[in-house]
DNA sequence: GATGAATGAGTATTCATTCAT
DNA sequence: GATGAATGAATACTCATTCAT
């Protein structure tokens, strides 16, 4: 099935059993991950258990009946979005142009992290599911390397860009767009363009980067030290 | 009077009252503040006032007798940097080449910023202090707009760039830092190398940015919406 | 019917209804029962009976279709041991001599608390069941009454003691089991060794006992007062 | 001064700090252990906080102020019975006759334990404090040796009874009267009655003990295995 | 009848803020 | 003025019990 890389049906993957859930119990599931989507996004992944409780309406005793802790939520909420990104970059691999395959991936990337405070506070501060960030990472990686070693060797790439570098780029972006949500929701694309045009191969005038980039095990450790403590 | 931008003397501008305190209760001020930078910069906004007084070697009511509020302690914490900001506006006017000025302006605000989670979590989450980015903004928004006029006279800079970008990129550049704290501070350098590269004004084969830059006043209208409630 | 001394077809006697299960509720019901027996006993009357159904291998509803409440639950439990105790008595009684007799019901009694913790909890702290104790008492105290006044008859025991000084026994005995269960069982049996010789008939030197014995009335009425209330 | 052993305030030792507390924290600290012993011995350890702090007439956080977790409200009330615990061995070895002092010292004993159920779960199934039982008993342990040591070495107990089965005795006693509380809460005494009898040095027609005492170090070992999780 | 989903009051604990010393 | 004690609402999480499937 072309378009969800688990091959399984939504809400059965990952942390949750194996088996389908009743009718009943699977309505639920999906109100409250809605809820807390919807709540996370809007005001922050500190917003109380009871308090999207109340907005998927029903009582806190469900919410934990379907998520052991809150951050069993927020992982299986973050799990949601995994798919979808490996998704992304699937098709950025598959596009004909590679530059287009990059920059697709970096613009379809930023689009689903721009209106998404909740996805952005657990990978930029992993305060929750650092784990799965982490899973994410491994996962993800590998595509993104490609989608860059593609690019350089076609020439439209500048050789000193590394997949750790888009990746920042794009949380980059997306936290612009945090302080300009409601007002220009896409206001990231204006930098992305900035930033397209600064990746480019190297021609007259350009200049080196100045510092390396991370390497791919210095971003995990740095989520690991980054991370704060919860209460 | 060079090296104190406001005219006033510390720790009396902004919210505090007008008349200098005497001179214990300033100490005891400077002390707080002091701490609280510190601890703030190191573990964020939510650690509690109880820590911070520990800290600081005096006891919670005399951070409550120095600041009314939590919020009022991280707000007094943020015109200090305030005064550190309009002087890097200004020495940047004063630069003899308005693209260097321009450059160094963006380069010490990020190195200022890079290191300071509170400072960071203050502007981007806004979970304090909304109304006194607000007054930042006032503050420093003409410096900048000059620091930009001056360099696209010059014919040195895009002249479809704003002032409100240029303090978009920096936040943007920081926020980078943000994950690779402890493993690569200065990683932004990277990003501000693209981001400058794509500043150049117009020449063959630039993009125009997509979407028009945020006016002054939308800036401040979209921290007024953002801002999470707080306990 | 000998071997089961109320004359009631199991699982139908005490406050469950009158009229026998069909047989696959009264499965259930058995299931129920063993599990909860296993689980408060190793574990204490704390624990949820969701882990009791889980243990029984049924869902809760079917452990609320069969046990009104978790006391319910508890009591019947509690019942079957009566059963038991019932038996216990009866085989004293009609032991050929009056003191073996009664020295076999102590230990057969101190043999079947010791190991159980659950039915300790219920007897000493009536966090539950405390109608049934009561109940218990009922039917058991004619048959030790008479056990001890057998023995008194034939100038084998102490004529001060009474009926409730030999529950008591049993009691305080296998409590000191508990604090030494996993390492020495059967410490009691120290104890009890004591205790017999201090119930030998009056004789030189022994003295007099210092308070009066419960009344069996006395019995009922502080388990009613000393239990405390459950959520 | 004699009599208190720790030879510092009441209120002052153990996990509290060193300095006296201000005159309004003190009343407010008795208070609480007021409340907790009433509410404790009367209903059990499983009583909230929130209630304690409604006896107490004080906020829940008052008792937190005073007392970091709940555990270390029953600890505090704990280390208070040490002192008068070791205070009554140190008198009874100091009681001209042997046998006298150990008889007094069970009966001191039994008596403070009797009405106080908070204080025999901690000491039964140490749910709490479980250190520091450990701790008393090793301050105990010694002073009941020699009180049971000199007893024997005057031939005035029987020469197979140990300092282990002095403390279960204790137990064993104050257990009964948690079943008869509110009707004659002196029970107990009949049943040392009989026990000191029995402890009687050897003579005529006495059964040996039939299974060994448990060890001090086994003692420790049981409690750290019986003891149940908490919440 | 059986299942397990839903409920919400209850638990230990934290923290911004107020107030007596 | 400074101190730190007191307050109570809020938070994550549990569990006896009820009810829809």
């Amino acid at each position: 099935m072309p378009g969800h890389p688990t091959g399984l049906p939504a809400g059965t993957h990952g942390i949750q059993g194996i088996r389908p859930l009743r009718r009943d119990a699977e309505r639920n599931r999906q109100r409250i991950l809605k809820a807390a989507s919807e709540v996370f996004n809007e005001r922050g992944l500190e917003v109380s258990l009871d308090e999207i409780a109340r907005h998927a309406g029903v009582g806190v005793g469900t919410v934990y009946r379907r998520f052991r802790t809150k951050e069993e939520l927020v992982e299986a909420l973050f799990m949601d979005r995994l798919d979808t990104i490996a998704a992304i970059a699937d098709d950025a691999l598959n596009a004909p142009d590679p530059w287009g395959g990059l920059v697709s991936f970096m613009e379809r990337m930023a689009e689903i992290m721009a209106g998404d405070l909740g996805l952005r506070q657990i990978l930029m501060f992993a305060t929750y599911g650092r784990d799965l960030v982490t899973i994410a990472r491994q996962r993800n990686a590998p595509l993104v390397e490609r989608l860059v070693e593609r690019a350089q060797a076609a020439g439209q790439l500048r050789t000193d860009l590394r997949q750790t570098d888009i990746i920042f780029i794009v949380f980059m972006l997306t936290d612009a767009t945090q302080l300009a949500q409601g007002v220009n929701p896409a206001i990231w694309r204006r930098y992305l363009t900035l930033i397209l045009d600064g990746m480019q191969p190297a021609r007259e005038g350009v200049t080196p980067l100045p510092v390396p980039a991370l390497l791919p095990g210095q971003m995990e450790e740095s989520m690991r030290q980054a991370a704060p403590r919860r209460r």
